[in-house]
DNA sequence: ACGATTATTGCGTTCTT
DNA sequence: AAGAAAACAATAATCGT
């Protein structure tokens, strides 16, 4: 159960070279990325785990009783669950005391929510760990976005707004806060809300709760776009270039950081026999032919 | 595909209340 | 201080080459 290869001394040995260029790569806590290509080695990131040290004295044996508590449930994991027809022991157990179990388990779950607010809470969790999944982020990652739609529901900012677009920018808010180029579009394709609702909720979350959201540039969206459309680690490599250097002769300033990464990508795609449209970057990108070449030929006329 | 022109959207600022 | 509104820049749509 304790954590694979390095439960002893307890740290997580990191993925140590890049596939493409034997380069070292570094790990966030949700992706892996070359340090020198930008390959992105592994998307859906690794799990590091609930820390499972232990309580024993000599430290070695890390045992503990029950499951660890997860931010994901309304009651932390907590809940209780009566089973049906058979006792611990499995002895099948007589009628009557098979109704008087049903009884309880009735009684059990109309207690389970103790109020409006925890069944608000409860709905809001499922529809994280639902969205969270359907965008195959970490546990470590859904977690997170667990605990900041609990904090969301502290600062009373759902009245007002559906727990669908709350959950949606928690999940959406706990990516940008984490370096992950999610974009509001991916998540509103699976999230039960339209993206302007996303975008509100989110713009609420980051004003009232002060997320540590750092602002994004064009080069955190270069390897994504160029997995997604399997380019050649040249080009990768090149259009990344590109973004370092628009993104300091301050050609970025202003727009929308996704626009200038497939700019970017087209660019350096041009350079090596131009095996990329414009149409296919638009599409990855969120963005129209139109904003591609309008930084397209900003990029070619300032580096050139 | 590309450039240009036009319409639309988005957003920080400013003006009210 | 909160909300409405006018103004600006960026983006998207459309047409022509």
């Amino acid at each position: 159960m304790a954590s694979k290869d390095s439960a002893e001394d307890g740290s997580w040995i990191a993925e140590s070279a890049c596939p493409e260029c034997g380069d070292p790569v570094s790990t966030t806590t949700t992706e892996t990325v070359c340090t020198t290509c930008g390959l992105v080695v592994d998307e859906h990131p690794i799990d590091h785990g609930p820390e499972w040290r232990s309580f024993e004295d000599d430290n070695t044996n890390p045992k503990r009783t029950g499951a660890p508590l997860t931010p994901t449930r309304h009651d932390r994991g907590l809940s209780t669950e009566i089973g049906h027809k058979t006792d611990a022991k499995g002895n099948r157990l007589p009628g009557h005391k098979r109704r008087q179990l049903a009884r309880l388990r009735q009684a059990h779950s109309r207690g389970r929510f103790a109020s409006k607010r925890e069944r608000n809470l409860a709905h809001g969790l499922r529809e994280v760990r639902r969205i969270a999944s359907a965008l195959g982020l970490s546990e470590s990652i859904r977690d997170q976005a667990c605990d900041l739609f609990r904090r969301a529901q502290d600062a009373d900012l759902l009245p007002g707004r559906s727990i669908e677009s709350m959950a949606a920018a928690s999940v959406y808010g706990i990516c940008r806060c984490n370096g992950l180029s999610r974009m509001l579009e991916d998540v509103a394709a699976v999230a039960q809300c339209d993206r302007s609702k996303l975008k509100t909720a989110y713009n609420v979350l980051n004003t009232e709760l002060g997320l540590p959201a750092k602002p994004r540039s064009p080069s955190e969206f270069v390897p994504r776009f160029a997995s997604q459309l399997d380019v050649s680690n040249r080009v990768r490599q090149r259009a990344l270039e590109l973004a370092d250097r628009a993104e300091t002769h301050s050609i970025a300033n202003g727009v929308q950081p996704a626009g200038v990464a497939a700019a970017c990508l087209y660019a350096a795609a041009q350079e090596h026999g131009g095996s990329l449209t414009q149409g296919e970057l638009a599409d990855v990108a969120h963005t129209s032919t139109a904003t591609i070449r309008t930084h397209w030929n900003a990029i070619t006329h300032t580096c050139e």
